[in-house]
DNA sequence: CACCAGGCAAGTA
DNA sequence: TACTTGCATGGT
């Protein structure tokens, strides 16, 4: 992500300092933490408001099992399914989610999982988002981290920490978020890949009171530096 | 013991 | 449209 040329309004401006303020601090995360890009479909949906310790054993078991391929994952009953993917949680929800997703991909691509990471963005966006089980983060997760399209992934983190910093108003949708990064910096793959996981690294260090904690000191940015 | 984790869909009013 | 609730294991 070195060098990136592009001139940035104000609020650009202050979304770089943000983003260099993390990168520094924590380093880059080598996302997204998988070995093919099928892994990345597989622990997007697995990850779903679960923590990624849970979600890595519930991969490991479908390496184990030799399940971790389109044809392994269509081919399998969602209870067997299920079974395997426990330890990630709401495993009954997510095998069916798991099935649907595949299910997608063998019939408008045929199987064939690498014309769908070349399809075009806003196609496979939009039907990523027909599939039961897939949602606005999971969509652009696998848009971004296994297709390496130019999509910034906003997730409970993001509003966590621009609210916080009186950046967003609140309520906001992830809609708005999302055009906040994108309307300000450039579609930079490498950017928008290491400024989403810095900020769920930060992020695990704001408050997550409901209603927003305004109590709790305002780090850095989650740096802990106050 | 309580609370939370890299969401999403379905139900209710 | 705008809340609310179910889904579930494993770590702190």
């Amino acid at each position: 992500m070195a060098e990136i040329k592009a001139t940035y309004d104000s609020t650009g401006r202050i979304l770089m300092e943000m983003f260099g303020l993390l990168f520094d601090h924590f380093g880059p995360q080598n996302w997204w933490p998988a070995e093919t890009e099928l892994e990345v479909l597989v622990g997007a949906v697995l990850t779903q408001n679960t923590n990624w310790k849970n979600v890595e054993k519930a991969i490991r078991n479908l390496k184990n099992a030799g399940l971790l391929s389109l044809e392994g994952l269509v081919s399998l009953p969602v209870a067997t399914l299920a079974g395997e993917i426990r330890p990630a949680g709401y495993y009954n929800i997510k095998a069916a989610r798991l099935k649907n997703l595949m299910d997608f991909i063998m019939q408008r691509y045929e199987g064939d999982l690498f014309r769908f990471l070349k399809d075009e963005t806003e196609i496979l966006r939009e039907g990523l988002l027909s599939v039961k089980g897939v949602g606005p983060e999971t969509a652009d997760s696998i848009l971004l981290y296994a297709a390496r399209k130019p999509v910034f992934v906003v997730d409970t983190y993001t509003y966590r920490i621009l609210s916080r910093h009186g950046m967003v108003q609140e309520p906001s949708t992830y809609e708005q978020l999302q055009d906040l990064f994108v309307e300000h910096l450039p579609e930079d793959v490498p950017l928008f890949n290491e400024f989403h996981a810095v900020i769920v690294k930060a992020g695990k260090n704001y408050c997550r009171k409901k209603p927003l904690c305004r109590e709790c000191p305002l780090e850095e940015w989650g740096t802990g530096i106050y």
